[in-house]
Parts: C-alpha cells; structure tokens; sequence
DNA sequence: GATAGTGGTTACAATGAAGTAACCATATAA
DNA sequence: TTATATGGTTACTTCATTGTAACCACTATC
C-alpha cells in the first residue's frame, strides 16, 4: 500500500493493513508457503498477477521484511524467495482465512435481495413524478 | 473489491480476497466487533475513512453475509450494524493478525538496505556514462 | 421559519493501482 | 550469428479507488 498514515495509525488493525492491506499479499505468501521459489515460477504460480504487479509486490514484502530474496551471480539470473520468520507466521493465519472462505463462502445475501435493494430509491423518485 | 475474475478462481486463497481483500473490510469488521453499531459511530471510529467510501464497504460486506443491517423507521432515521455468524467467525482470524503484527512491526529492512538497493540501477548507469 | 441531526446519495476531480508491450544484460546452445 | 532463458525495468495508458463538497428527506427543537 504504502500509505503513511496506516502505517503510523494508533489503531493495531490499522496498522496491520499498512503492510498487508493488499489482494496480492496475502496470494504471494501463501503461494510460496514453506519453499525456495524462483520468480518466474511464482509468476507462474501466482493468478493472473503480471510480472510489473509482482516485482513491486516482492519489493515491499521484501522491505517489510516479511520475504528474504537469494540472489545469485549467474547468468542467466537466479533468484529466489522465501519467507521469513515473520512470514512464516503469517501462514496459519492464512491458512485460517482459506479455511474460513471455504466454510462460508456460499453464504451471501441472495441476488433478490441485492436488486430489491438497488431498486428502492429509483422507486422512489418515480414514485415523485 | 468486486473483481469476477478473482471470485472465480481455483485458489482459494484468491477466492478468499475477493471478499477481504481490501483494506477497509478487516478494519470495519474489527471495529464492529461483537456490538451493534450505527453509521455515524463507524464512520467516527474507523480510523481515516470517508462517510463515501464506508458506505459502499458496508454494502459490498452485507452482500458478502458478512454483515447485517438493520433499519428502524424512525426520523432521524437510525441504522444499525452488526457481524452475522459469518462475520464473527472472522473475528479470532482478525485478532491474531493484530498480534502477530503487533509482535513482528518492527521486524523490517532498514532503511540503508532499501536505500542501497535503490540505488544499484542508478550508479550502474552513472557508471556507463 | 430556520436550524440541527441522521444516514445516506450524487457529480466531479484527483490520485493510485494495474495492464501492455518493448527493452536490457549476460551466457549458453544451436 | 542468432535465438533462448532469466529477472527484471521503463514509459505509457487505462481502470479503480478515493476525496470533496453539496444535496435530500424527515422530524424535533429553538
């Protein structure tokens, strides 16, 4: 995200989403899980994600310390990525929330009801003419 | 987020960010907790967020059955939010985000690191010229 | 009759995130 | 010599999210 005033928010949530406030990080940790993954594999890996989203991704996830990236002198370049302590903290915690989609992901207010409710207002200014 | 292409996929972990993937929900969610709370509470408690923009999450997250709404016909009109089975069940997932953030914060790159890092690409091209 | 309070909505502008496609350096293999 | 592979970077465009400020309906109060 990069948003100075999350990351300085009195409020810990607040702060929490300073550095994982995003769709993409979430996906990237739990992709690389407990492995050494290259980048193009994780490109690979990773859905619909592009090569530019991902570098910028690894960059904050590096500087957040969340990632440790292996670089090695070749050529052609290797490079590899794993998590951290502190990123591998985070995996129950994902785990979790996969765990928790899957449980409830079917239970969501009905398409109906979604239109009733988009319908009111223009009811109601009919309703006036 | 409102991404189809997310909502559909195989991985659940990108499944899952279709409906939590912002960085406003888990904040809201947090801040609701187990009590029933009225707009105008929300949009004081929530830290930084706009009337606007917590409106259109409190949508998206009753759509998703996260959270329920409930109006009362009164003037001024009064509404109240609360988290449904669903919601709730976030809670304890949402807590432990907060601890682990609260645990590892200060576990980042320093600032040297990344400052280096952003200059390697800038003095190799000093260097070319 | 004007004002305040509530829970929004709306139009418009500005900012930020993401997509696209081309490019780079280097070594190896064909 | 040309193509291939890797891990990016860059410039440019498009799309999504956010901010700003004004407005609405309705009732009670001053």
């Amino acid at each position: 995200m990069r948003d100075e005033r999350f990351s300085v928010a009195e409020c810990p949530m607040t702060r929490a989403m300073a550095t994982l406030g995003s769709k993409w990080k979430p996906i990237i940790i739990h992709s690389i899980h407990t492995r050494k993954v290259r980048f193009g594999q994780l490109a690979a890996i990773v859905p619909l994600i592009t090569r530019k989203v991902l570098t910028e991704q690894l960059k904050e996830l590096e500087e957040d310390g969340i990632l440790l990236r292996e670089e090695f002198q070749e050529a052609p370049p290797r490079v590899e990525y794993s998590l951290s302590k502190k990123g591998l903290a985070l995996l129950p915690i994902l785990r979790s929330i996969c765990d928790w989609n899957v449980a409830y992901e079917k239970t969501k207010m009905c398409e109906q009801k979604i239109m009733e409710r988009s319908m009111k207002k223009k009811t109601r200014v009919t309703a006036k003419v």
